[in-house]
Parts: C-alpha cells; sequence; structure tokens
DNA sequence: ATGGTAGTGTGACCCCTGTCACTGCAGGGT
DNA sequence: ACCCTGCAGTGACAGGGGTCACACTACCAT
C-alpha cells in the first residue's frame, strides 16, 4: 500500500492486521475515541469528517484505495480529532499503533514517508484555513471546482467534474450550505463557463473561473485589516 | 532546544547550523521562498503568518524560544507555505536541510518526536477549520480569550491574559477584524465577565465564558445542513 | 507644548449568506 | 403504477459583521 516495502517484513506486517469490511455509511471510528489504530484501505473510500453538536458536517478529507488514515492517533494516542465513515463498501487492513510504531522505529525510509505525508496534510489545513479567512462561500464553492475538475479525455481545454458530487457534499467541504452551492453554480451556468449534464458538470474556462477568484480577493471582497 | 540528544551528536549540528539575528518586523523567509532551512529559536520570537493578496493577515502560530519552524519545505522541498516575521528582536540558529533530513533517518527518536510534532499542528489545524466553520466571528474572538487566558498567581479562579495582545493581531489569529474584536469584548465588559486593566485582561469567570460558546452552537448559531 | 504614530472605541451602512419553506424530479422497492 | 426518500433549485427574510469614517487615548520624540 502506501510502502515500498521489501515483501518479508511487508508480510509480517499484513499478518500483524485485523481485516474487516465496512458498509457503505458504516463509521469506522469516531472523533473522542481511543483507539489508536491505523487504516489501510484495500478497496472502497471513506470520508474523514467532524460534525458540530447541532449537526453540521464538516468534511476534512477522502481516501480511497491504496491510502491509509488514522495515523495521529496512532503516533500522539490522544482521542481521535475526526471521525471516519465509509462511503463505499470498503474493505479495510486495521494495524494496531505497536508494530505501527515500531515499523517506524525500524524503518526510516518509511518513517520519512510518513512525515512528508504529514508536511502535505498541514498544508492542505492552512491552505483551507486561509481559504476560509479570505474568499466568500460563494468563492470557495469556485475553488472546490476548480480542485474537483479534471481535464476531460477527448478535448484538451475542457475541464470536467465527473461524477458530481451531491451538493451537500461539496458544501460541507467548504463550510457552506447545500443551497449556497446550488446558487452559486447556478450564477455560473448563464455565463456559459460552467455547463452541466446529469452527474458531469463541465468547466468551459478553467483559466476564466481562477480569474474570477482573483479578481474577486483583490476587488472587492474581505478588504484590508492591515 | 527541540531534541534530548546526547551532547556529542548534538554539537556535530549545531557546527552545522548558521546563526543569525533578526530584528523586530524583519521577515524570515515568505511564503513561495525556495529554502529548505529549518530555524531553532534561541532567543525571541516569531509569528508565522499568511497574506492575502488584499493585504490583510492571517496568523498561523507564534513560537518562541525553543521551538522550531520551517521543517515542512525541510522535508517535501516545496516552497514555504507560509512567511515567519521576527515579533521581537530573537537569535536563531539555521540548520540546512541536509543534516536536519540525515538526523531524521539516523536517528529514530528525533524522527518520532517530529512526526508527534506535526501531528500535534494537524490536529490544530483541524480545530482551526471547525472552528471556522461552526462558530462566528464574535464567539471565535471568545475562544481565542480562553486559549491565552492562564490562571492568574494570586487568586485560584481567575483567568487573566496578559499581556494582552493588540487587537488586531487577536484578530487576524481568529480571521477577524480589529473592529469585531473591539467590540466583541466591548460586548462583555457590561455583563462583569470581562474586566480590562491596562494591557491585562480578566476572565472573572472561565467557565461561563466558555458556556456562552458552547451554549451559542446549540442555540442557535449556524445551524444543521445534516 | 506639539507633533506623529499606534492602538482603541463606536456609529452607520449594506451585502452576503444562513435559515426556512416549497416545488419539482429522479430512482427504487414493493 | 405507487409511495418514499434523497437531491436540486429558488424565493423571502433577517442578522452578522466587514467596511468606512471619526474621535480619543497614550506614548514617544523633538
Amino acid at each position: 500500500l502506501l510502502k515500498g516495502l521489501e515483501p518479508t517484513s511487508r508480510a509480517r506486517l499484513e499478518a500483524r492486521c485485523r481485516w474487516r469490511r465496512y458498509r457503505i455509511g458504516e463509521k469506522v471510528f469516531e472523533r473522542g475515541d481511543q483507539s489508536r489504530d491505523v487504516f489501510f484501505i484495500v478497496e472502497g473510500r471513506v470520508n474523514i469528517v467532524d460534525f458540530t453538536l447541532s449537526g453540521r458536517e464538516v468534511a476534512f478529507a477522502s481516501a480511497e484505495a491504496g491510502d491509509s488514515f488514522g495515523e495521529l492517533a496512532a503516533l500522539d494516542g490522544l482521542p481521535r480529532s475526526t471521525s471516519v465513515v465509509a462511503v463505499d463498501n470498503s474493505y479495510l487492513g486495521v494495524l494496531p499503533h505497536e508494530p505501527f510504531v515500531s515499523l517506524l522505529r525500524e524503518n526510516a525510509e518509511i518513517s520519512f514517508r510518513v512525515l512528508t505525508r504529514l508536511a502535505e496534510i498541514v498544508r492542505r489545513g492552512d491552505e483551507r484555513i486561509m481559504e476560509l479567512s479570505t474568499l466568500a462561500a460563494t468563492h470557495r464553492v469556485y475553488a472546490e471546482l476548480l480542485r474537483m475538475a479534471q481535464p476531460d479525455a477527448a478535448v484538451p481545454e475542457l475541464w470536467v467534474v465527473r461524477p458530481l458530487p451531491p451538493l451537500r457534499e461539496i458544501a460541507s467541504r467548504v463550510s457552506t450550505t447545500r443551497e449556497t452551492v446550488a446558487r452559486a453554480l447556478g450564477q455560473l451556468y448563464p455565463s456559459g463557463l460552467l455547463r452541466r449534464k446529469g452527474r458531469n458538470l463541465y468547466l468551459m474556462d478553467r483559466a476564466a473561473l481562477e480569474q474570477k477568484i482573483y479578481a474577486w480577493q483583490l476587488d472587492g471582497g474581505v478588504k484590508s485589516s492591515a
């Protein structure tokens, strides 16, 4: 999975794992839990989220086959900081923290890989904080579209989000509401920047959309304080 | 500093450092820079921040004597994700990334310590994202006060923020404006929860303030979406 | 005293967007 | 066919807080 390990020690690790299926919608763990296991996704997909007291969902990341999660608690032994739910039927390897930690201590290569992985997470978090601090809800939606879009196989200049997740999902990633996401998209259709066909969403002009966010920041929106 | 190293290898590391003074207000590095050094604060204090296009400042953390910063770029080689400015006259050790990385590869103990440090940063970031997503500006100010306050030496039940940083500083930590911070405090004085004497700010009843945030979340403010 | 520079408190205004309430559509199970 | 549940779009409304503008204080320095 997340490792280029010699097959022998890899097998040893796999032997230490429990293997478990999770049904769609099932919780893997919940914020505050004391568990310290590290999880490896063999197949399926999970969302890493948290919930407010009032039930609003905030999405932190989603992970697929080949990814791992749950390292934080394994490292520092504190309660889990987020919850994880399976969004597809999934098959996970569950590695208790002891073998994980000793793996890190023995194998500098792996250890370093986890370090850069955490660094990546920190960077993403910082970026998100900046976004929340400086972009209005509508523009955060645009930014998320840009992140989700992939170049179309056929046409080069065309970017597509496929499949478009439920708007509620997008909302929870950029901390706004389903309605605001709908309105943000709605505002873009007339201009021809965006086109929707079923579960596909086409960005007709990616650069123009980027420009829209950028220009707004200058403008504009949420000003100085400096 | 951040390490319990045998004095011998520690001396070797110190030999690899450049040592440099920074005056108050001076930039240590800037977002986008390609440098990969790790910094150790011998004395002084720095703020880790980022700026928006329009000049608004977003504070990420501040670090003091004994702390280190700049590990991210050292680990992954990407451009710096934030800027760092000295807020006091400071004396820093500057360790190039090569010796830092080889230290990590050789010394599992240190490596592990950096891992848990990054884990801590991730947790803080997640917490902040949750706050930005669920708390209104006023309540984020309250939350920040709670974080800054320390129990008073004399009276037990009394918590004090001392010295109270400029409101602009608080604003940048919770992503709002100087004015809103002033109003948030102003709203609390009449109730007697808060009392200000010069650069000291007294929280007369910490629990009540916590309760205020908590209650508002239920209420309330920024609702469902679930 | 007399500036000049930071920091602070406050009023007025107005836009964004979260909330609430409906309508319409699609799919899927029986 | 039927309901039922989940998703999407939209209008109305209200409140928070970002913006702008000004007044006031506290220190400096000269």
